[in-house]
DNA sequence: GATGAATGAGTTTTCATTCAT
DNA sequence: GATGAATGAAAACTCATTCAT
C-alpha cells in the first residue's frame, strides 16, 4: 500500500508531539528531555531528528500544535453559536471555561510555553492572527449589543468589554494554574458574567444566563479566546 | 569594622538572587545556567554552593525574593492609600498596572516562574498567606463599597467583584506578557474601572476615577494584587 | 552482520571495566577519576553513563568482574586438579599464589576495593556465594584427609584447617601487598605446606609436595581460595 | 599560662587526626573531606593547613598515628608477658585478636590506609622499622622453642613459624574485616593455636593455651603484630 | 593565632545530536 | 527509513586551599 508508510510517519509526528505535550505539562519544559520524549513516544531517538530535524523544532510543533487545537476548538464552538450577540459571547465564555479546555493538562502547557520567551515568540506570533480574529468576533458582538443598548459607543465600550472579557478569562486560567483544586468554574462563569451584567444589564442576567432568549440547547464542547 | 563580613556574604547572596531573576527575564528559565548567574553576579562558581547549597536552591531563593518584593511593595502602597475603600482599590490598581510594578522584566520572571510546576508550588507554599491578606484587605473595601451603596451583599457582589478584579489584574499581566510594545497602561486601567463602574456606579467613574471625593493626590507608585 | 554492534557495545562495557581495573590497580581508586577511565579506555565521556549510568556503578562492575574472574580461574583450576584431596589443596595454594593470579594488579584492586566499605559489601553480595563453594571444596578435602588418617574428626581439624589455610593465603596476599619486591612465592608455599604438613603428616611434605601419590605434572595456571 | 597555648595547639592537632581516623572509619578515605573533617573535630577549617599544612599531611599523620598506637600497644603488651616463649606468642596472638585491637574501626582504618597505595607507602615507610623489630621478637621466641625441641632449625621452621603466625593473624584480620559479625575470636585463636600444636605439640595446645607452664593471669589489653 | 567566606580547578553528570548499522 | 550506541560540549557540583578579618 502506498499510504501506509506515509500515514505512519504522520502518526509518529503526532505521538512525538502528544509526547512532549504530555512532558510539559507533567514535568515542565526543563525536564522535558529527548530521552523523556522517545520513552513516552515509544519510538527510537533519530526520529525526533528525522521528522523535525532536532529537539527544539519538536517543541516548536508542539507548541503550535497545541495552540491550532484550541483555536480550532474554539471556532467550532462558534460555527454552533446562536445568532445573538449574547449567545456568541457566553458560548466562548463558558467553553474556555469548560473542563475540556480549562484542566490540568492545558493550563499547565499553555503556562510553561508562555513561561520561556524562546517558544513565546513563535507561538505569539501565530496564534496572534487567529486571536485577532476571535477577538474581532466578541467584539462584533459586542458592539451589536451595544448598539442594541441604544447608547452610541462613543466611549469605546464595546472594545473595552471585549478587552475586559478576555482579559477576565485569562485571570480565570491563572487562578485554575495556581490552585486547581479549588476551582470552581461556575463561579469563574457568575462572576464574569456579573460584570457583564453590570455593563449591559439588558443582554446579561447575573445568573451568567443569557437574558432575553431561550438557551441554545447543547453546552459548549470546545475552547474559547484566550490568547490576548 | 566587625560585621563586614558578614555584610558582605549578604550582600554576595543578593548579588546571586539578583542575577537569577536578570538572566531569567532576560533569557528564561532554561538558559539560566550557573556560568550565566556567576558572570551577571561578577562572583565565583563556588557562591553558589556555599550560600544555596545548590543551583535549584537559589533559584527558589530568588523565585521567593520576587514573591516577597511583590507583596512587600504592594502593603506599603495600601499604608499610604486614603481611608475610603475606592481610594484603596484605585491604589492596588493603578500600583500593579504601574511602571515600577508591571514591565518586562517583571513579568517575565512572574510567567517564568509560573511555567514550571516545581517553581510554582514552591512560590505558592510561601506566597498564598499573603495574597489571602491582600485579598482580605481588597474584599473588605468591596464589602464597605456594597454596604454603602445599601443592597445587601446576599449575592456575594463583594466576593465576586474582589475575584473579578484581581482576574482583571492578572488578565492585564498577560497581555503585557504577550504584548508589551502595545500594551498602554490608561486602557487597562479605565477598562478595570468601566467593570467597576458598571457594578458600584456611585463610587467608581468612567475615568478610573474615584467618583464623589477629591484625588488623594500622588499616583501610586508601587504594585498591587496578583496572585490568585 | 548482524550482531557487530551489539557486540561492540559489549567490547566497550569491557574495556571501561578494564581501564578501571587498572586505573585502581596503578593510581589507586581515588585517584581513578572519570577521566583517567576514558583516557585508558580511549573512549567518550558519555559512555560510562550511557553503559553504566555512572562512575560508581561502573567502578562496582569492575569490582565485581574482578571477583568473578578469579573465582572463575579458581573454579576452573580446581577442574583439572587430581582426585585426591590433596592434590586439590595444593593446586588450590600454588594456584593463589601463582604469578598469574598473585601479582601487584590484582593485589592492588582486591585490597583498593576492600579498603572502603562501600565496595566490600558491594563485592561481598555477589562473592560471598562462591567463597562459600570453594570454603566447602576445601573442606571436603580436608575431611577426607582427616578420614584417611583415621582420627575422628569431633574436634574439628577439617574446619579449622580449611580456615587456616585460607587465613594462611590472605595473610600471604597481605605480604605481598605489602612488599611486592621481596615476596618469594616458593617461601609462602613452604610455609603454609610446612603448616599443613605439620597438621597432617601423613598427607604432606615439608617440601609442600604431595606426599604419597606422584606429581600430577602441570603447574597450576590459575587462582586460589582468598575471600574469606 | 605560658604552656596553655602549647597545650591548646596540641589538643587540636589530636582532634583532627582523631576525626580524620573516626572518619575513614566510618565513610573511608574518600569521603573523608576537609568538610567532614572539622565538622567531626568541631574546629574551624583553617586548623587543618594551620597544624598540618594541608589535608595530605594530615591523613598521613593520622595514618602514622593509627600505626605508632598499634605498635605501641602492642609493645607495651610484651612488656606485661611472661618470659616463656609460649607465653610471649600468646599473648601476642590473643592481643592481636582482642576486642581492643581487633575491632571495626581498627580494621576499617588498617585497610582503608592500606587500600591506597599513596598512604601505604608513607605507612610502610615508618612502620617497617617497627614492624622489623615485633618479628624479630617473634622470631626470638620461636627460635628458643624450636631450641628446646631440640631439632635442629636447619630447615628455617622458627622463621617460617614466625612467618606463618603472622600471616594466620593477618588472614584473621581479613575475615575480621569481611564479617565482623559472625567473626569468632574464639575460633581465630584456636586455629592458630592449632596449627602451632601441630608444629611445637610439646609448647602448644590444641586449646590454644600454653602447654606445661600455668597461665600468666592478667588477659592481653593491646594489639599485636600485623604489617609485614 | 584562628576563622570561615571565597575561590576556581577539577570532577561527575546530562543531553541534544550524529551516524554506522 | 529507522534504530540506538556513541559523542563531547556544556552543565552542575565538589572540595582543598587561600586569605581578609
Amino acid at each position: 500500500m502506498a499510504g501506509k508508510r506515509e500515514q505512519n510517519r504522520e502518526q509518529n509526528r503526532q505521538a512525538l508531539i502528544g509526547a512532549v505535550l504530555d512532558s510539559v505539562a507533567e514535568k515542565g519544559i526543563s525536564e522535558t528531555s529527548v530521552s523523556e520524549i522517545i520513552q513516552r513516544a515509544g519510538l527510537s531517538r533519530g526520529m525526533i531528528h528525522l521528522h523535525f530535524g532536532g529537539k527544539d523544532n519538536l517543541v516548536q510543533a508542539a507548541a503550535h500544535h497545541s495552540s491550532e487545537e484550541y483555536y480550532d476548538g474554539l471556532e467550532a464552538l462558534l460555527q454552533t453559536a446562536g445568532d445573538s450577540p449574547q449567545e456568541r459571547i457566553e458560548m466562548i465564555v463558558r467553553g474556555d471555561l469548560s473542563e475540556r479546555v480549562l484542566n490540568r493538562r492545558n493550563v499547565n502547557i499553555w503556562y510553561a510555553f508562555r513561561g520561556e520567551s524562546r517558544n513565546r515568540t513563535a507561538i505569539a506570533e501565530h496564534s496572534d492572527t487567529r486571536d485577532g480574529r476571535l477577538r474581532g468576533m466578541i467584539h462584533n458582538a459586542f458592539s451589536r449589543i451595544v448598539r442594541e443598548a441604544g447608547t452610541p459607543d462613543a466611549s469605546g465600550a464595546a472594545r473595552d468589554a471585549t478587552h475586559g472579557t478576555l482579559a477576565l478569562l485569562e485571570g480565570m486560567w491563572t487562578d485554575f494554574l495556581l490552585h486547581p483544586d479549588r476551582f470552581d468554574r461556575e463561579e469563574a462563569a457568575r462572576i464574569i458574567f456579573r460584570f457583564l451584567a453590570a455593563m449591559f444589564p439588558a443582554h446579561f442576567s447575573l445568573k451568567g444566563a443569557v437574558q432575553p432568549q431561550q438557551e441554545k440547547g447543547a453546552a459548549p464542547a470546545a475552547p474559547a479566546a484566550s490568547d490576548s
